[in-house]
DNA sequence: ACAATTTGACCCCA
DNA sequence: TGGGGTCAAATTGT
């Protein structure tokens, strides 16, 4: 928190220029959207990636100067982040009879999800989750599904993810993961590759508007974090099932970094998961309420996502932004997205 | 029949 | 002590 802002705070600055590439692109649209079907298409959600973006810059600095601790500007995200604060001082759940929670690492992503679309659950993340509990939390008016690698029992991967809806925005999800997959599921999913894991997968096809990533560092303390590097991103493209976002590539990358404690995340810091060019969903399903784990055929418009994520002492958040959506999807796309992503990494 | 989900109870910890 | 996380039997789905 404090490390972030003790010189220029060039968040009015990005905040600035962003307003104007969001004008221009305005510009843009109505002169080259009339004209070209692939404007119609991609203008706008290069719109919306940018008003997600200033969205959320907007939300960081409010919160900033209400000296309240905040990861993306969402309201939901607040709660997102109190993650490792509490216990996490036990030892190994897995493979341990005790129920002492282990400490592992930890990141939230908010996925927005439109409900007319048809999809029911943020993305999936490629991954199999079994659901084990759900449950209604203190203040939050839809209560939490906790779900587990499906490989626990077999392979003792030890992968887990919450999912919640927001409260605010019903359309909008917030997935926690907590440890990493070392099922062979994972071990398979290569970089940036599409995963194809089931029949059920084909059909869960999105295409993302934009994606804005939220890099953020934090501490052990709570109120020593969202020191930031904030990255945009263009589009990517997801399916899912229930919501769960890793990025195989940045996945493997950091396979070996267990113990991460950089502070000073980059596009690959996201230990664990993290987006994947796409993304389906397994088996998890939600019921009732919240439903936001059975996640069928393709995305409608107003999807979006964003990521919290807690390495350690690091957080990490981004959003991605889905709306738009149209039927097919380039994967390439997302690979350019995220060359962009390292080249506009800054801190906040 | 097997797998996945639901859901109430139990456990841990701030 | 109570909220959050997990367990596990019952239920539901394939």
């Amino acid at each position: 928190m404090e490390n972030n802002t003790s010189y220029l705070d060039p968040k009015p600055l990005i905040l600035n220029e962003l307003t104007q590439a969001k004008e221009l692109l305005k510009q843009l649209e109505s002169q080259l959207g009339a004209v070209s079907p692939a404007g119609n298409l991609l203008l706008p959600k290069i719109l919306s990636s940018f008003e997600n973006s200033l969205s959320m810059l907007n939300g960081i600095m409010s919160s900033e100067a209400g000296n309240k601790p905040q990861t993306t500007g969402s309201t939901e995200s607040t709660r997102v982040v109190i993650g490792n604060s509490r216990r996490n001082c036990g030892s190994d759940l897995i493979g341990n009879p005790s129920k002492k929670r282990k400490t592992v690492q930890r990141w939230t992503e908010q996925v927005r999800v439109c409900e007319d679309s048809g999809l029911e659950g943020p993305l999936d993340d490629g991954y199999g989750w079994r659901k084990y509990g759900q449950k209604e939390i203190l203040g939050a008016s839809h209560p939490r599904g906790y779900f587990r690698c499906t490989h626990r029992n077999t392979q003792g991967c030890s992968a887990m993810k919450q999912v919640q809806r927001s409260d605010e925005d019903p359309s909008m999800f917030t997935v926690t993961y907590r440890g990493r997959h070392t099922c062979v599921q994972a071990v398979h999913l290569l970089p940036g590759q599409s995963q194809k894991r089931s029949d059920q997968h084909d059909q869960k096809r999105m295409k993302t508007q934009g994606t804005i990533i939220n890099f953020q560092n934090g501490c052990h303390d709570k109120t020593d974090k969202f020191s930031a590097s904030q990255v945009v991103l263009d589009s990517s493209s997801f399916s899912f099932p229930s919501a769960s976002i890793p990025i195989p590539s940045i996945e493997k990358e950091n396979n070996n970094n267990n113990n991460n404690n950089n502070n000073n995340f980059s596009s690959t810091t996201p230990d664990n998961h993290f987006m994947g060019s796409s993304f389906s969903s397994p088996s998890t399903s939600e019921s009732n309420s919240f439903s936001p784990y059975r996640v069928n055929s393709s995305f409608g418009e107003g999807q979006s996502i964003q990521q919290t994520s807690e390495v350690d002492l690091g957080e990490f958040t981004s959003e991605v932004d889905l709306s738009e959506l149209t039927s097919a999807f380039d994967p390439t796309d997302l690979y350019l997205d995220f060359d962009f992503l390292d080249s506009l990494s800054f801190d906040l």
